[in-house]
RNA sequence: GCGAAAAUAGCUCAGUUGGUAGAGCAUAACCUUGCCAAGGUUAGGGUCGCGGGUUCGAGUCCCGUUUUUCGCUCCA
């Protein structure tokens, strides 16, 4: 393990030395949790969104893209439940360590009051049998009247202190009724914070006029509420898929581990729409489907397992993740969830409009369930890199090469075109070559340093193969191309590159491995 | 959020009881060489994370703060 913490942090430099992930405003000090793509990153990333795109709305032909807006009506995040599961006033006891819902606290020390009538209640019941008066009982009762009085005072002022909420009242009411904390029986608490997990703006230029909005905590209610947009202006017949890839925003309380939790990240979604009762078989079509997908990179089979989730949130009746062996462990990359007809449902409801379709088979209107894959853009990224990163000895001297054995698909830059020396006219034949390739692959053109030291700079941003222009070009129109796995080196005459090239090279070799 | 550690050139680091900020690699230019890193010459690059304090004087001591890493906590 610490061995494998120590390849994340060379990992992590790595990133950075070679243009694919730095800081956000490093400048500045660096801003929490938030990364930069360089300019191999970009590429990088790019290429992964293309290939996850292809494969969905290509080879898929009942599944269509969207792209969303990130700001959406403010409305939408409570029919998805976000705006209530986010907006939690928790309290932190600093002797346990334990963190704690304030108002839940609150309410189970006004149940515990209750208990304590209803259990002097009981006892006085049996006492007196026959006779007992409980109305009598409760209102004259010197005990109970003391529980009575000390929960109608506790309650009101809970109540006033949930409206708006006020988070200092609410701290102060547990500090009155001296609720302690369960594990370690301390009354040493925190302020009461709030934790709002989505990012708030104004809409609107005028304070006043303005309306509250949320940048999206997720892509997934855009496809949602354009469901009928699509289905209709698509003729799309169900069972069929919306695609989006976008940014999504948030607030972690805790974000850590490079760029697997970031506080803007980017996903790629796809929504499936399927009739209610048939949402299982769908569901395991695509863990199987998504599966492969990955496995397609070629990464390593063992790198990858499912994770299935005992404990379902409240839209899903299935669930699962697909992890990646990370340096510091499998992670999730992505969640495939069987969302049932909950999204759209609570759409019909917020919306007061009539979210179902039309089931030309079956004859009658149901509103769609759905099973919706997930994937994290920037977890996906350093899953590549990590999968991909090899230190391999070679020198006597003991000198490590360093490798990025990315699939050559998705490589950042697919080729280097090398002249062996700058004279003798090897630089401008090694131009011409960067002419002829620069619609086809992205060509990197290095002079500087010896040929070995350049071969090296290329094997550590994971372009695929090098073409060395030498002397013998000059004569017979042929090149060198170097394999960036194994060193090997072949001859090909310039002319034959493309045919050479393009199949290892090229989105539809990987397609087709899916 | 709590606790611990760290921060000096692009990178890895050195910097003596507190006394003018260094090395290697990397970068750029030129010369030399040419198929798997580390030939020569020269140059550029740091208000030592930031702010305050102690001191004649702070990279060094003290306080605060920011960022990062680790552990706990949290996690649709």
């Amino acid at each position: 393990m610490a061995q494998q913490e120590d390849i994340f942090k060379k990992l992590i430099a790595h990133c950075k030395e070679y243009g694919f992930v730095f800081p956000s405003s490093e400048l500045y000090d660096g801003l929490g949790a938030v990364y930069d793509y360089g300019q191999q990153g970009v590429e990088l990333k790019n290429n992964i969104k293309r290939y996850w795109w292809e494969s969905m709305t290509l080879l898929h032909k009942n599944v269509v893209g969207i792209d969303s807006a990130i700001f959406m009506h403010p409305t939408i995040w409570k029919a998805s439940g976000h705006v209530d599961a986010f907006n939690d006033p928790l309290i932190d006891n600093k002797d346990s360590k334990k963190r704690y819902r304030a108002d839940v606290l609150i309410e189970e020390y006004l149940a515990k009051i209750e208990e304590k009538i209803a259990k002097e209640t009981e006892k006085a019941a049996q006492r007196f049998g026959d006779t007992f008066d409980k109305v009598q009982f409760l209102t004259t009762n010197s005990r109970v009247k003391e529980h009575q009085a000390k929960w109608n005072t506790v309650h009101e002022h809970f109540v006033q202190a949930m409206k708006d909420p006020n988070l200092e009242e609410l701290r102060q009411i547990i500090l009155d009724c001296e609720i302690a904390c369960p594990i370690s029986g301390s009354r040493n608490w925190t302020d009461v914070r709030q934790f709002n997990l989505m990012f708030s703006t104004e809409m609107g230029s005028t304070v006043d006029g303005s309306l509250k909005v949320y940048l999206r905590p997720e892509t997934a209610q855009g496809i949602f509420v354009n469901f009928l947009n699509v289905q209709k202006t698509g003729r799309m017949k169900i069972p069929f898929g919306i695609a989006q890839i976008g940014k999504a925003f948030r607030n972690e309380i805790v974000a850590r581990q490079f760029i697997f939790r970031m506080r803007e990240f980017e996903q790629m979604e796809m929504q499936f729409f399927v009739r209610p009762g048939e949402e299982m078989s769908w569901f395991n079509y695509w863990k199987e489907v998504r599966l492969r997908w990955h496995k397609a990179m070629g990464l390593g089979d063992a790198k990858y397992r499912f994770h299935d989730h005992d404990k379902l949130a409240h839209y899903a009746n299935a669930a699962t993740d697909i992890e990646f062996a990370m340096p510091f462990g499998f992670k999730e990359v992505e969640g495939i969830h069987s969302r049932t007809d909950f999204d759209l449902s609570q759409h019909e409801k917020f919306s007061g409009k009539k979210v179902q379709y039309f089931d030309p088979e079956w004859n009658k209107n149901y509103t769609p369930y759905v099973i919706e894959t997930s994937i994290g853009v920037d977890r996906c990224f350093l899953s590549l890199l990590a999968g991909s990163y090899h230190e391999e000895a070679v020198s006597e001297e003991g000198g490590t090469r360093v490798i990025l054995k990315l699939p050559p698909a998705l490589a950042p830059v697919k080729l280097a075109v090398l002249p062996l020396v700058k004279k003798d006219g090897l630089a401008e034949k090694a131009q011409e070559v960067v002419e002829l390739f620069q619609f086809d692959f992205r060509c990197q053109y290095d002079e500087k340093d010896t040929i070995g030291k350049r071969y090296r700079r290329q094997d550590a941003i994971g372009t695929p193969f090098c073409i060395t222009i030498d002397h013998e070009t000059l004569l017979n129109n042929s090149v060198t191309v170097r394999s960036r796995d194994d060193m090997s080196q072949e001859r090909i005459s310039i002319p034959a590159l493309y045919d050479y090239l393009s199949p290892k090279l090229s989105m539809k070799s990987l397609l087709t491995r899916i």
